[in-house]
DNA sequence: TAGGTGATCTTG
DNA sequence: AAGATCACCTAT
């Protein structure tokens, strides 16, 4: 049994800008607690959507749907939709309440419990491809849409830690699959742990 | 590189 | 009420 470690709170998820908070979220490490089934997994790769300036966002120019309003809430929130019909993307919700903004996170290394992650992935040989991937890590992670709004701050199945690994060098590049954002899609709000073989689309 | 997949949103 | 769209993944 690891030592109990910290748990991020609304401080960390509110105060922060939401790209600030996507490159912090690197190296934080995700506890998923669901259906009996414990595993932790380091962030490796997020990408920042900001509500009020970006195109590329769900929410932006205050654009409020039953699906978007999840991203208003109060920093710490889950937001979990589901992409293509198939996939369930899990997103952070940052910044105050009323201010869209979101952190997806895109890749993870598993830090323990991997032989349940596989089982969910359905795969049998280990490679960091099984968990580079934002559709991939929140099945690894049992992360579903039944997840949107869940609470990472007080939750018992899905929260996040901080495991004080010490992140050195970071890559920020444009993010992936939003070419529909026009120039916000040359922004460079997708951030990975350089060198780390985890990673999604590395440049 | 193409096609599957279905909730969500927009248009008429 | 129907059609387009979509923060992706897998297998050819």
């Amino acid at each position: 049994m690891k030592v109990a470690k910290k748990r991020l709170d609304y401080t960390f998820f509110e105060n922060t800008d939401v790209v600030e908070l996507a490159k912090m979220l690197l190296g934080k490490v995700i506890c998923t607690n669901i259906n009996g089934i414990y595993c932790e997994a380091m962030i490796t790769e997020t990408e920042a959507y900001a509500g009020r300036n970006d195109k590329a966002c769900h929410a932006h120019m205050g654009r409020f749907t039953n699906r978007t309003s999840m991203m208003y809430e109060q920093g710490g929130k889950a937001y979990v939709y589901l992409c293509y019909g198939i996939h369930h993307l899990f997103n952070i919700v940052s910044n105050k309440k009323g201010q869209a903004d979101a952190v997806l996170i895109r890749s993870v290394e598993p830090v323990s419990g991997l032989k349940y992650m596989m089982e969910r992935r359905n795969v049998t040989k280990v490679s960091p491809q099984v968990f580079a991937g934002p559709g991939k890590i929140s099945q690894a992670l049992g992360i579903s849409k039944k997840y949107n709004s869940e609470d990472l701050v007080v939750s018992e199945e899905l929260f996040v830690v901080d495991h004080e690994i010490q992140i050195n060098d970071i890559v920020s590049t444009t993010r992936i699959g939003i070419d529909y954002a026009e120039e916000d899609a040359l922004l460079p709000w997708r951030f990975y742990i350089s060198g780390n073989k985890y990673v999604s689309h590395p440049i």
